[in-house]
DNA sequence: CAGTGGTCTAGACCACACG
DNA sequence: GTGTGGTCTAGACCACTGA
């Protein structure tokens, strides 16, 4: 193992913080409370900020859930969502395929138009009128996934989208047959959370995600959704074959 | 475009520094130095912490590099290394094939027993003995990747990488030929950087990675190789296709 | 050595959830 | 309202770099 050599003579407050917190995560049961954030720090001799950045990790390990104006929370470990990348497939399927419940929060579907990016991912002009979808993802109440669908409204209009719609976009168009899909091309990247995506999960400002931004390809080779979507770590496991030679 | 809406009357202070930092970085050459954050808050009229957390996120985009002791520098738009996962290829053939000049750096092969994790991925006893080689992957002198590979020491020994190593412990094997490697197999996760890979990506503690942890198979279904890489987003532009069935 | 970024403090005010 | 987490301040000290 890799060991952190400090330089200096005593390891940092926030990595001594990071033990004791650790301890304390351990000793209480999942869905319960911590002590408020200053009570907390008054009692392990740092100031709140000091305590916060140790609990960053733990946030971002999925291991406490912070909740403004509620509290801090231990949660259990979660199931997770494991699968493989060569197949395109919606979460939706993917959890039903492990028995997992999974449900949606936070529907929006709005009428914007191409920017620039948007028009060159979709091979449009800019400008022309889109659908967006957005929606999160929850398992046991708790938001793992935030996704974002675009594609030209006369593909799919908000209309058709009422009828036996769970929210994948994906599943809705492999049950329409119509147009044909062949494959996507997805893009992997790790981003630190916006305060708005922030937000729609449930996590801090500046939290790790990892991101997928795919084009979804017809027979036809048009382009029929550009989709983002944000996975919270340690929800989702995805794994991959890559062939040596 | 999903905007951000807040319910407050007024945005952020660190959503309007990010805006006139995003100015100043844009106006400074690639290779200059920003002010010193003491100044420059002072300039802006915010803590500095505030004016830290704002920067935060252009570090992350790999827009600024800040080096303790020296000076935060602006970066100019690095080449990025684009390739499909499909096919297992060291950094140093990605880089070579695109004409892009990579060095290594931290260079450590070290001796050490199994740990029970890292004996269950390999397929070996706990504290079998293994050979641990890490290094940090440059371009244009920036830290843009952190590899660890670890194996057994009866595939590789200490002694053998001395010669026409360039680094990449997947080149020695598929050089050597034997033992003969068919698969590796992947996970793909997004983690913050700890303390030891932020020093060695002279990045922050916290900042955004993407993780890619392996497994590489030889033909009789040993695992010969036990990876884990760490990428600075920005740099790299992973791709994948995915089938639609 | 002087000047930089890295960490920490004590305190304050805000936005939010809930009764 | 009360109590929570979210943000911000002004100041301090430390570790590191390079002259």
């Amino acid at each position: 193992m890799a060991k952190d050599e400090p330089t200096t003579t005593s390891p940092q407050t926030y990595q001594r913080l990071q033990n004791q917190l650790a301890q304390i995560i351990a000793v209480t049961k999942p869905g319960e409370r911590l002590l408020a954030e200053p009570e907390l720090a008054k009692q392990m001799g740092v100031s709140r900020a000091t305590l916060r950045e140790a609990m960053r990790t733990f946030e971002g390990q999925g291991l406490i859930r912070r909740r403004q104006g509620v509290g801090t929370f231990v949660v259990g470990h979660p199931q997770v969502i494991e699968t493989g990348l060569e197949v395109l497939q919606s979460i939706e399927t993917l959890a039903k395929r492990i028995g997992l419940e999974v449900s949606m929060g936070d529907l929006k579907i709005s009428k914007i138009e191409a920017s620039a990016e948007q028009a060159r991912s979709l091979q449009v002009e800019v400008e022309a009128p889109l659908l967006q979808v957005s929606r999160v993802i929850l398992t046991d109440d708790r938001p793992v996934a935030y996704l974002v669908d675009i594609l030209p409204q006369n593909l799919l209009s908000q209309e058709e989208l009422q009828d036996g719609f769970n929210g994948s976009v994906l599943d809705f168009l492999l049950r329409r047959k119509q147009p044909a899909l062949t494959k996507s091309l997805t893009d992997i990247q790790a981003v630190a959370a916006s305060s708005s995506i922030a937000r729609a999960l449930e996590i801090q400002r500046g939290d790790v995600l990892l991101m997928f931004v795919a084009r979804l390809f017809a027979e036809d080779g048009r382009v029929i959704d550009f989709s983002t979507s944000y996975f919270l770590p340690g929800y989702f496991h995805f794994q991959l074959v890559r062939r040596v030679e």
